[in-house]
DNA sequence: CCTACCTCTGACATGTTGTCCAACTTACTG
DNA sequence: CAGTAAGTTGGACAACATGTCAGAGGTAGG
C-alpha cells in the first residue's frame, strides 16, 4: 500500500523490497502486477467504507451526506495517487462487485435520496452523476498534483462544482 | 491516424504495416513512440482548430459558442479514441505550446467572455472549468465506450452538466 | 523428527521499445 | 550516363518489465 498507493508506476521489485521479500514471493501472493494493484485499492477502499461508516450514520440532508462522502473520498484521493493513476480505471471494468463498487454504490443511493427529496435536481440521470463526480474528482485531484490547486482550494472547487451540479443550493 | 487513433494500444509494428512500411522507417521519422502519438495528437487537433475556426466566425452568446466548442470535440473525442486514452495525458504535460493547448485556451477565452457579460456565473475560476471540462468531456466519452450510453444522449447530458457547471441558463 | 509451507536463488521465456549497420532502391544532378 | 544523396529494408541486438519454473533452504507445528 505505501509503495503502490504513492508511486503507482512502482515495479513489481520496489514492492517487493520494501515488503522485505523477492519478486517471486509477491507473485506467489498475486497471480500478477495488476491483481495486486486491485488488491491494493481494496483496501484503501476498505478504508474508506469504514471512514464512511462512522461518518454517515446519523444522515441528515442528503447535501451534507454528500459533503461528507466528498469530504471522506477526497482524502483518500489526496493520500493515494494510485487512485488518480490510468492503471487502476483498468481493474473495476470486469470486476464489478469489487470493493471500490460499494463507495460508488453508496454515492448513487445519496443521490437518490437527495433527488427523491427535492433537494437535488432529479432530471439528471444519477448514474451519470456518479461517473461525473469521480471525473470532476480526479480532475481535481490533477490540479492538486500539477501543482496548480493547494489541496484546500481544489477541495473546495470540488464542492461547489459537485453541488452546482446536481442543482443542489448551497449550504 | 488511422490506426492509433482508432487503437490507442496499437504497436508501432501494427503502424508501420498499416503504413505499408517497416518499423525502423516509422523510427526513422519519429525517435519514439510517444512522439508518434503526439504528432497524432497533432493532426487531430489541427482539424479541432479549423472546425472551430469555421464554426467560431460570427460569434454569437457565449453560451451559443460554448456549445458550438462542444459540438466540435464531441465529434473529434468520438471518432479518435486515442484522445480518451491515458497515453495522451502524459503528452501535453511537459510540451504546454502543443497544439492542443490552442483548442483549450479557446474554450479559456470563451468562458472569459461569458463571465465578463454575465452569461456564467463569475465566481469559478476559468481555468478550473476548463480543466472540469475537459474532465467530464471524456468522463461522458467513457460513458458511451463502456456502452452505458448512446453517443447522441451523452453529448445531450455533456451539454446540460456543462452548463450547469457553469452557472448558465440552458437555451 | 519430519512434514508442510514459505521463501530464496537463479535461470529462462516473452513481448515491446529503441538502436545500429550493411545492403538496396529510387530519384535527382552534373 | 554515371554518381550521389536520401529513404527503406532486413537482420541483429540491448534493455527492461512481466511472468514462470525448478531446486535448495529454513522454520513452525504435529
Amino acid at each position: 500500500m505505501r509503495v503502490l498507493g504513492a508511486h503507482p508506476d512502482a515495479k513489481v521489485e520496489q514492492v517487493a523490497a520494501a515488503a522485505g521479500v523477492t519478486r517471486q514471493t509477491v507473485y506467489a501472493h498475486y497471480p500478477s502486477r495488476q491483481s495486486l494493484v486491485a488488491a491494493v485499492v481494496d483496501r484503501i477502499t476498505a478504508e474508506a467504507v469504514a471512514a464512511l461508516d462512522t461518518a454517515d450514520v446519523d444522515s441528515g440532508t442528503a447535501t451534507a451526506a454528500l459533503l461528507r462522502w466528498l469530504d471522506v473520498t477526497w482524502r483518500l484521493l489526496d493520500r493515494f495517487p494510485l487512485l488518480l493513476h490510468p492503471s487502476v480505471a483498468a481493474i473495476d471494468q470486469g470486476d464489478s462487485d469489487r470493493q471500490h463498487a460499494v463507495v460508488v454504490e453508496r454515492l448513487a443511493r445519496l443521490i437518490g435520496h437527495g433527488q427523491a427529496a427535492g433537494e437535488f435536481d432529479g432530471t439528471l440521470d444519477p448514474a451519470w452523476l456518479v461517473s461525473a463526480t469521480i471525473a470532476l474528482g480526479h480532475a481535481a485531484g490533477g490540479e492538486v498534483a500539477a501543482g496548480r490547486m493547494t489541496t484546500v482550494r481544489a477541495a473546495a472547487v470540488l464542492r461547489r462544482s459537485i453541488l452546482r451540479l446536481y442543482g443542489a443550493r448551497e449550504p
